[in-house]
DNA sequence: TGCTTATTTTGATTAGTTCAAAACAAGCTA
DNA sequence: TAGCTTGTTTTGAACTAATCAAAATAAGCA
């Protein structure tokens, strides 16, 4: 999915039965140009341009937004709360440095539903796999060893 | 890993120079028995039997055991706070029931080390992956067909 | 333009966790 | 075994993320 303009993140919303309102197309545009933000982030991101918006109604936004499937909501450990970002439908996964808690995207290139099958799903029905790997980024890794 | 006695734990504690507390030893008994837990869950199962630990402490002790490697912390969607297991160096991940939030071990059968290999792994040097699947159990199947 | 209703705002509240200082006890030493 | 030292627990407060409810507002339709 390409990044999208506010007309068609408009479209997007009224396609599924949402009103389109300044913050919605607001914080959209600002998770796509910075993925895996935490709602005071984008509260954060957005007060300057939108004095008007509040970090509820912020959390409010992405929560509805999740439930509606444009956002994708991202629970990494050791990132104080959840995180957010366009949901793009293409079961990627994430790589977090440990050290600077730099988080990345990993394409999932293991056939058409990777990583769906556990080797026991205790009889489960499986929805969905996150694979969340933890390492050290290049930066970190140098000026670790310097 | 077996499950260890009160004489195993000790040692266990000693040997990572920890001190032994009746309360580190029955918070590594209750996880033994009961993994998974919240600290809460972890307070309220020994409440009982010991009335002087402090949900606080309990935190405490969860914090200390897993940052010496005794303990493993769990972070799952949708399941209100971390929650720990005894660490068992065996790289299993984890099957979550969507509807029930039951939890449920799944062992890494692919090799060595399992799902380490992203495949694109952005330059970091990977430590681990952590790999939850969310589905509905048998048991939830069965109610939600009803 | 005006109405209806979804959304935002405002303010308060909860749950989970962390922090700091004082009380306590494990384990060492004599 | 008694006493000391220091790690641990307790106690109480504080902090963050998130949720809830009622009032104010605005989107979209007639």
């Amino acid at each position: 999915m390409q990044h999208l303009t506010e007309a068609e993140w408009s479209d997007r919303l009224r396609a599924d039965g949402l009103r389109v309102t300044g913050g919605r197309v607001a914080v959209l545009g600002y998770l796509q140009q910075h993925p895996h933000s935490s709602a005071s982030d984008v509260y954060a991101g957005l007060a300057p341009a939108r004095p008007s918006l509040s970090l509820q109604s912020t959390h409010n936004i992405v929560h509805d937004l999740t439930a509606h499937g444009l956002l994708r909501r991202v629970d990494l450990p050791d990132s104080g709360g959840a995180r957010y970002e366009v949901h793009q439908h293409d079961n990627h996964h994430h790589v977090q440095c440990v050290v600077c808690q730099r988080i990345e995207d990993v394409p999932c290139t293991v056939g058409a539903a990777p990583c769906l099958t556990p080797s026991d799903g205790h009889g489960m029905r499986i929805i969905e796999a996150a694979v969340i790997f933890r390492g050290v980024c290049p930066g970190c890794e140098a000026s670790l060893s310097a």
